[in-house]
RNA sequence: GGGCCUGUAGCUCAGCUGGUUAGAGCGCUGUGCUGAUAACGCAGAGGCCAGAGGUUCGAGUCCUCUCAGGCCCA
């Protein structure tokens, strides 16, 4: 059967559009996982993406990279899972939420009602689960996809009625429940489709993670001043202060004084951007060794550190010099003294763990303490100190015992015993206090400041310290000592150092992820897991009402068994917020009642569970151990290093103690072409669906692909161009070529015995240089794309797969053309056409994970409408073997001369001013001693060249000078020091001498500190440069002349040439196919009159001419006047 | 302030364990081919390999420091 007819110019986007449909009709996804079934396993867990926004370009490369090494694998003959997941808890679905609604604070959201809000979290998550399944579907990223329209149905049918009654198609049968438990159990196995992190089993097998880090005493209930956002009223964890989130921010900022007791008229001067945190003044603290200075200025006296004298206004005398550590102790009057909160013992707050034990007010606690991290680069050298509102001047007053003062509730407000502030916004309290301070008559100065300053990650805000009571995972401690030197008990006290151990086994790429990964352990902080917040995880911690006392429950039947009230309006919903609050259990310390903590939990809680939760760890040990590790996962690694890097490894580790993924595949950041961070604002963001129809997404695949990943990547049209000229294009060619070819010679594949995993069969036999050679260029890039993949470098299989490409188009077939164009269906050609037919599909079969369309459907074309045996996709075929038989090195290495040859000859002619038209009688090579080409290589160089002859030259003293180097690998050991001066003996010798010494193998005797020394010939090397009048062009291998006589013969050979080109030409302007035949017809004088009638039967066989009529053109044909070597003619064509 | 990554041609990037005269693509200029043709070939110009020290016979490559950009931490 014919080849479908393939146009050199194609719609590649609207072909990728048509194979998506090709693949969705014939299930092609579904027959990859059937033909695969039963197969060793490769595992790899997909780290879930957010789904709260259509997905980005970002994202793309990642899940090109992830696709692509499921697709290897698979042809590799493994079974894979291919299940992806969405990340669906937390602050973010929250956030966007409220934004819908127009909500401004967490009132508003506890009006709306907290199961409705939280079902619309839910309905928004699966909506752009939807969105995003559809982009990933569009990438070509071959996943067991849920239907995006049924995920909307789901989120239409949970906001009308969570409990309705719902029956839906598994891979085992249906599965009946309600709507909310159906959605809560998307994913799992009797549902298949994507995992869902806010699927009942993800949060259950959470709890029975934390019970475990309760069982070994790691998880704790602890107070800390933590970056607060007062419109979330929520603390934001280290793990989410980010770059992003901080922003330039003008501040008034306020000098002011702090009298000292018992020094009459001196005061510390103080410095703060926060005037605020004043109200909460405990201390003060001087760095020890900082010298500060004492200062008179009108009737005070004021001290501050010598580097910032500076800031003061106006005239003063310094007076005196003292070091910090001699104001230890001094005691001073705050700012605020005579509010209610200074004077209570232990300060104000409601975080009891914080003041616990702490007898004094904050009045009567001041004074100057050390801090060695006091510095001069802005402020004064004395640094303000309130615990109950910054996270440095908490430690400090935990180290001191200070009270602790905190003087803002959840929603930035001023809480009571603050007297004339209390109840006041945060954010508007700055000029009040400066009023106030100027009464008391400490006020020094107020200016702008500006500087960079957190806000918060989601809604901007202005962050705020706030101490709060949270809930962490202990790390342990960090010793100063190496980790070998560790003793057991040390390490088993500390998930910390146990997780390095798991981090030890686990490949990372690039290698320097290991040592990230191990920093990022050794500076983490406890991990703190809890969030005042709705929409969650529920942290699974029930704290007695009575006394205090709390527990960890491990799953839902400890729920059920230990639950004393609330199961019955719990049970049959999610074990999500409101519901799950209802349920009360009785304490073990008092027998009071013990509640669920509000709190839910960090979502990173919820990614990191994964490699436990989608392999059913819970219900099926024995599915769960074929699936856990991965083999591989992937993300982009900036920022998954403390995130979902660290999630998984804690998990895997308090858990199991084993590494949940053996190999870490990390990527570096997307930029806008420009080199900046792709922003909506500024122009140069590309949406993901925009890329994919305007430069079609193979083209997308290979630009990501074609990329040293640890290097942040520029995206953009540009490149997408690019990839497609560079890449896609020179191949489609090679394809449209191929099929023009063989539809018009009616040539059709035959295999013996078809294997429809390897559908090109076995290497065709030929005994062309050309076929043999592309062949063996085929499996050496095969060979090289199967150790690329194997080792996740897909860059390097892009390194690979270009040069043949090259290689391909812009020789094989460049030098084949001429074996297609012959009339018949001779041997020769037929060895063409199997070898060019194998190489296209055994090279789409090879590039099929990278760009998964185009090879599609050039398999179709070639393989699928040619064999009724053939599998329906490219995809479902297995990875190429590498034919080791044709590799076939010397051919290899001549072809490479050979080309290199023709390429110098071409630069010679190009020097010479010498049309390639022209045949010139011949070319002169050297290359060295061993260089050689065999008789039909040099046949190749000389038809590419147009010469009559090639020559090896050895002797090339006509063509070049010799010019003699020493072999530094070998010499420059030898002589050590003394190697300069040998060069420079070598290079005075005569290099027609040493070469002949070498050509003979003689040895080499060099003068060096007036001693002869013997060299043996191989540890020379002998270099050519071109001599001088000859066309010559050298690179370092050879060197090549072109002899520049032009003889009549030639010369007429030359014309023959130009006219065929003119006929060549005009055939085209006229329309004509290209194997129609046509009568030439031609009026000319003198010279080129002799050339038609000599070159008659040359000129009629190149153009298809039936016959060359010397006269006056006919009417009908196409006629045109050329200048030929500065005569006339007059040619006409037309078709018989 | 600390850790990691990056710095090579106008642009985007290769460059394996240190070894001859540092490469590619794009862009630019010239030129050729004209049965891949709204393509393609060949050639040319264009590099103190960020800077400074050091190790070595020899450094883009190893070490130290500095500078710039990115990421992370404090």
């Amino acid at each position: 059967m014919a080849f479908k007819d393939v146009p050199n110019k194609v719609d590649y986007i609207a072909q990728e559009h048509e194979m998506l449909g090709f693949w969705k009709a014939s299930n092609a996804f579904e027959k990859q996982r059937e033909i695969h079934k039963g197969q060793e396993p490769w595992s790899f867990i997909d780290g879930p993406i957010t789904a709260n926004n259509p997905m980005g370009v970002h994202h793309g490369w990642g899940r090109t990279y992830k696709d692509l090494y499921n697709r290897y694998w698979t042809m590799r003959g493994r079974e894979l899972r291919y299940q992806q997941g969405f990340d669906c808890q937390g602050l973010w679905v929250e956030v966007e939420v409220e934004k819908e609604k127009g909500f401004q604070s967490k009132k508003d959201i506890e009006e709306y009602g907290l199961a409705e809000f939280v079902k619309e979290c839910k309905a928004r998550v699966l909506r752009f689960a939807a969105v995003q399944t559809e982009q990933s579907v569009r990438l070509g990223y071959w996943m067991d996809w849920n239907d995006p329209d049924k995920l909307r149905e789901l989120a239409d049918k949970l906001l009308a009625d969570p409990l309705e009654e719902l029956t839906v198609e598994g891979p085992n049968g249906p599965v009946t429940d309600t709507v909310e438990n159906i959605v809560g159990r998307l994913g799992l196995p009797e549902l298949g489709g994507s995992y869902f992190t806010f699927s009942t089993e993800n949060n259950y097998m959470i709890w029975q993670f934390l019970k475990k880090c309760h069982d070994k005493g790691w998880l704790y209930r602890g107070a800390d001043s933590m970056p607060w956002c007062p419109r979330c009223a929520t603390a934001i964890s280290q793990h989410e202060i980010v770059t992003d989130g901080y922003a330039d921010i003008t501040h008034r900022a306020v000098t002011l004084k702090f009298p000292l007791r018992e020094r009459e008229n001196e005061n510390l001067l103080v410095w703060t951007t926060t005037p605020w945190t004043l109200t909460s003044n405990v201390a003060a603290a001087v760095g020890p060794e900082l010298d500060y200075v004492k200062v008179k200025q009108g009737d005070d006296v004021l001290y501050l550190s010598k580097g910032t004298l500076s800031m003061l206004k106006g005239k003063h005398e310094v007076v005196g010099e003292l070091k910090g550590v001699e104001m230890e102790g001094w005691t001073y009057d705050g700012p605020f003294d005579d509010l209610p909160a200074a004077q209570q013992a232990g300060g104000r707050s409601d975080v009891k763990e914080a003041i616990e034990g702490i007898e004094v007010s904050a009045k009567e606690a001041h004074r100057v303490i050390l801090w060695d991290e006091v510095g001069e680069d802005e402020g004064t050298g004395i640094v303000h100190i309130a615990p109950g509102a910054g996270a440095e001047d908490f430690r400090l007053g935990v180290e001191h015992k200070l009270p602790v003062i905190a003087p803002l509730d959840e929603e930035g407000f001023v809480v009571d015993k603050f007297g004339w502030l209390s109840g006041k916004q945060v954010s508007e309290v700055a000029p009040l206090i400066f009023d106030d301070l100027d009464k008391k008559g400490v006020l020094y100065d107020v200016h702008d400041y500006s500087h960079r300053y957190p806000t918060c990650w989601r809604c901007k805000t202005e962050l705020v310290f706030r101490l709060v009571e949270e809930w962490f995972i202990s790390m342990g401690e960090s010793y100063e000592k190496p980790r070998e030197e560790l003793t057991a008990e040390e390490k088993d006290r500390s998930l910390r150092y146990q997780i390095m151990d798991v981090v030890d086994q686990i490949r990372w790429i690039p290698e320097f992820g290991h040592a990230r990964e191990m920093d990022w352990l050794r500076n983490m902080h406890d991990w703190m897991i809890s969030k005042k917040r709705y929409w969650g995880l529920a942290l699974p911690i029930w704290v007695c009402e009575d006394c205090e006392h709390y527990d960890v429950i491990g799953d839902e039947h400890e729920l059920e068994e230990r639950a004393t009230k609330g199961w019955d309006e719990f049970v049959g919903h999610t074990p999500h917020r409101p519901h799950v609050d209802a349920v009360k259990v009785a304490c073990p310390e008092c027998d009071g009642t013990m509640s669920r903590i509000p709190d839910v939990g960090n979502p990173w809680l919820d990614a990191g569970i994964v490699s436990f939760s989608t392999l059913s760890y819970r219900a099926d040990r024995e599915y769960w151990d074929k699936w856990y590790p991965a083999n591989w996962i992937s993300e982009s690694f900036p920022g998954q290093f403390r995130n979902w890097f660290y999630s998984l490894l804690a998990m895997g580790t308090v858990i199991d103690n084993s590494p949940p993924f053996l190999e870490n595949f990390g990527y570096a950041l997307l930029f806008a072409e420009d080199g900046r961070a792709m922003h909506k604002s500024w122009g140069n963001s590309i949406e993901f669906n925009e890329a994919a129809d305007k430069m079609g997404v193979d083209v997308m695949r290979w630009l990501y692909c074609a990329h040293k990943p640890e290097n942040n990547l520029l995206f953009g049209y540009g490149r997408a161009e690019e990839t497609r000229r560079r890449f896609l294009i020179p191949w489609w060619n090679v394809y449209s070529f191929f099929t023009t070819y063989a539809n018009l010679d009616g040539w059709t594949p035959k295999i013996a015995d078809f294997d429809p995993a390897f559908p090109e069969g076995a290497t065709p036999q030929s005994d062309n240089p050309l076929d043999k050679w592309v062949l063996g260029r085929l499996n050496q890039v095969v060979e090289r794309l199967t150790v690329a993949l194997e080792n996740s470098d897909a860059f390097a299989a892009t390194l690979a797969a270009e040069p043949f490409l090259d290689d391909l188009t812009n020789w094989y077939v460049r030098r084949s053309r001429r074996r297609f164009w012959r009339s018949e269906l001779d041997a020769d050609k037929g060895a063409a056409y199997e070898t060019l037919w194998h190489v296209l599909v055994k090279l789409a079969r090879t590039l099929a994970p990278i760009v998964p369309f185009v090879t599609e459907v050039m398999y179709q074309n070639l393989v699928a409408e040619q064999n009724e045996d053939a599998y329906g996709s490219v995809h479902h075929t297995s990875w190429p073997e590498v034919d080791a038989a044709t590799l076939n090195e010397e051919l290899l290495k001549e072809m490479e001369l050979a080309r290199r040859v023709a390429s110098l000859g071409l630069s010679a002619r190009e020097s010479a001013a010498l049309k390639v038209r022209q045949p010139l009688s011949k070319v002169m090579v050297h290359a060295g001693a061993d260089a050689k080409l065999s008789a039909e290589m040099v046949e190749i160089v000389e038809d590419e060249l147009n010469v009559k002859a090639l020559e090896f030259v050895s002797d090339a003293g006509a063509l070049v000078e010799y010019r003699v180097m020493p072999d530094n690998a070998k010499l420059g050991p030898r002589f050590g020091a003394d190697f300069p001066k040998l060069r420079a003996a070598l290079d005075a010798l005569d290099g027609n001498e040493v070469n002949a010494k070498v050509e003979a193998e003689e040895t080499i005797v060099v003068s060096l500190n007036g001693e002869d020394v013997e060299l043996t010939c191989d540890e020379v090397l002998v270099n050519t440069q071109p001599a001088e009048g000859l066309a010559v062009a050298v690179d370092k291998y050879a060197t090549v002349a072109i002899d520049s006589v032009l003889t009549p013969e030639l010369k007429a050979e030359g014309l023959a040439r130009e006219v065929v080109r003119r006929i060549q030409s005009m055939r085209k302007d006229a329309g004509f196919n290209i194997e129609d035949r046509i009568t030439t017809y031609y009026q000319v004088d003198g010279d080129l009159a002799e050339v038609f009638a000599e070159w008659a039967d040359y000129i009629k066989q190149e153009t298809l001419s039936n016959e060359l009529v010397d006269g006056a053109v006919s009417d009908s044909a196409h006629s045109d006047t050329h200048k030929v070597d500065g005569q006339e003619l007059v040619l006409g064509v037309e078709k018989k």
